[in-house]
DNA sequence: ACATTTACTTGCAAAATGCAAGTAAATTAA
DNA sequence: TTAATTTACTTGCATTTTGCAAGTAAATGT
């Protein structure tokens, strides 16, 4: 039996232990995006993250359950990755991201209508984000 | 003129550079529990920082004007940290990790009556904390 | 059969974190 | 008034994580 270590049994201390990193939150927000991708979509972030890094932060998400990897249906030299329940229900809290940075930091035009849409009814546009990614 | 780098221009990736490492969210929950500590203060926390990861986050977060740092009133050996507006305003993200955790961790029992206010209406909790903060 | 695509792994350098001990100014105790 | 203590760090070094570049292997396309 692996033993995982925790910090401390505070619940941020423990989120953080899951999507803490440098890079999980924006595989996350890439996943939030675009439903499902593959190795190779993640490589073309403009983030730019290195590929022994994506390798072992998807395997540390698929192991904290909120990620998913499955063969694609259409080749099988390819993988899909996927939000789970648990990373579909991260959305709340990545919404809460983006109004903060809304106030702090100036938003690329492409985002703008997207927050308009976050502005308008929060909690509407976030059950309907979560409905598109779970159907 | 300093020149801070940034890995894109997405709003996620501007907010992890500010607080997205392993300790700053941490630094940041005391100061919300506590509304100033001073650097011992921090040093009590469970998770149990290093003293030198400590004053380099303190540091980080006063150059991004989440935490102000002020001579503390009534000794000039102390300082204290205190949350600016733009630190504050991380209450509701805050709040959705709690919530979170909540669905997929064990919750201490301390923290329950806590999660029991958010729930029994949210926006009033956070406005009632951020009030709290500011006054 | 051979080249290409896809998802990685590997080796090594650089940066961040962690640990233990040390320092310096301010305060308190003798 | 001097010495011990408190407070907020800094420093040196080991360990871990991240970053870069190149390499590998299975599946697919030509």
């Amino acid at each position: 039996m692996a033993v995982v270590k925790q910090r401390s049994a505070c619940p941020i201390s423990n989120s953080l232990e899951a999507w803490g990193d440098k890079w999980s939150l924006l595989i996350i927000r890439d996943l939030m995006f675009a439903k499902q991708l593959t190795y190779g979509d993640f490589l073309k972030a403009p983030e730019k993250i290195a590929t022994n890094i994506l390798a072992a932060r998807l395997q540390a998400l698929e192991e904290n359950s909120i990620i998913t990897k499955t063969v694609h249906p259409e080749s099988r030299a390819k993988f899909l990755y996927q939000l789970t329940q648990k990373g579909i229900d991260l959305y709340p809290l990545m919404v809460e991201i983006n109004l903060w940075a809304e106030k702090y930091y100036p938003i690329p035009e492409e985002r703008k209508p997207l927050l308009a849409l976050i502005h308008k009814d929060k909690e509407a546009f976030i059950k309907k984000s979560i409905e598109a990614l779970t159907k």
